[in-house]
DNA sequence: CTGTAATGTGAATAAGCGTTCACATAAAGG
DNA sequence: CCTTTATGTGAACGCTTATTCACATTACAG
């Protein structure tokens, strides 16, 4: 009776509606039939298009690899200062978590680490590659002199990735109780105090003074 | 056949071993078999002690709740300097992690945090707590003079917290695959470096410099 | 010493889940 | 138009898991 998609289409529509799915339910509720339902499908019309669980796992890993890698490191060539950049991700990747709230359970789901050492491995790459962008930004900071020169960039991207994750956790965990966005801008607001290169005092370095107008 | 023992007691070592067990296999890999298994009893016997898997839950994230910030509490109170307290608790909770990687896991659950409302709400309020502690030493440090004048302590509370968190849950994802203090220790040395009050250039500031010596 | 309540256990129950199968039906090529 | 192939479905299967039950056996109060 239902009209009838190529493997690919439905292949798409699968792993979004698994992705809608963890966003309201989690990981743990991320059963065949709630994707089947979402995707407004049978059951086992779900193993037409992939072999298994496993495989939409791992293809809903390779989705959000591609989002958050892909947009991080195509701001990351850009040709803004080292700050503007590191912010641009930061409000790039909040905002993706705030428009997907699965993304973050699926990160650091269990299900996951636990239950497939290959999409676990591809995982642990994928953040290993997003603190390397995050950590060369940092240290093409400090050698410019928008940041401290005393920080370690490396240390440094995990903190700032660190805020980002639990803030998402907490705000999956509160059913979002309160505002992303407000709470992640005075995060960054702090982080930047933190991190950029202090202003000598003005009536000691006359000369500095002039540039920073 | 087994010797019997009092309720009080067998409840600790279901806690134990419920803890033991999703370090090794994961809160999904938390089931009552596996406890029994642990604990040295039948499954049935499991419910002598508890009205079901829930109330597990429950002792645990009692008993993790007192663990984590009843170390942190009783640190602030001391009467050290802030910044001793914080690296006191920070060593104190990297430390309470790694001999409990079970610990994280629990924390950040999917199955916690959406599977039982009145659990994940007091976590919630524990979690908030442990940030509220936080922000106080980090409030004293700013207000003695130890650290940054400008940074606001509830973030920078938060960016300390996500730092452990983030590296507790790469280091559970990865099964170890890096030294854990090792690493906590770089974390914080750099985060030491970040937030304490930059000393001023001492050919500039007699007066002071006579202070930190 | 005796009976009663608490503690312990193997087996059975029920529900949920991933997966498979036999059968329908739309789409596409000749 | 017709045949073949890809797509779609309800029903059934096998497995895991939490929970309950009928039945021992230990601890303990009197």
């Amino acid at each position: 009776m239902p009209p009838k998609k190529n493997t690919h289409i439905r292949q798409e529509e699968i792993v979004q509606a698994a992705l809608q799915v963890i966003g309201d339910k989690g990981v743990h509720g991320l059963t065949i039939t709630e994707i089947a339902g979402r995707a407004g499908m049978s059951d086992a019309n779900i193993y037409r298009h992939f072999k298994g669980k496993q495989e939409i796992l791992e293809a809903l890993g390779e989705f959000i690899g591609e989002r958050v890698m892909g947009k991080a490191a195509s701001i990351a060539a850009g040709k803004e200062c080292a700050l503007a950049k590191l912010a641009a991700i930061f409000r790039g990747h909040t905002a993706l978590i705030a428009a997907n709230p699965g993304l973050p359970r699926f990160m650091f789901s269990e299900e996951i680490h636990l239950g497939n050492r290959e999409l676990a491995a591809a995982m642990a790459t994928r953040m290993a590659g997003y603190i390397e962008t995050l950590s060369g930004l940092i240290a093409a900071g400090v050698s410019a002199g928008e940041l401290q020169p005393d920080l370690s960039p490396r240390e440094t991207a995990i903190a700032l990735l660190g805020m980002i994750q639990l803030t998402a956790l907490r705000w999956s965990i509160t059913q979002g109780a309160f505002n992303l966005e407000a709470e992640t801008a005075r995060l960054w607001e702090n982080f930047v105090r933190l991190i950029r290169r202090q202003q000598p005092v003005a009536h000691l370095t006359e000369t500095l003074a002039m540039d920073s107008v």
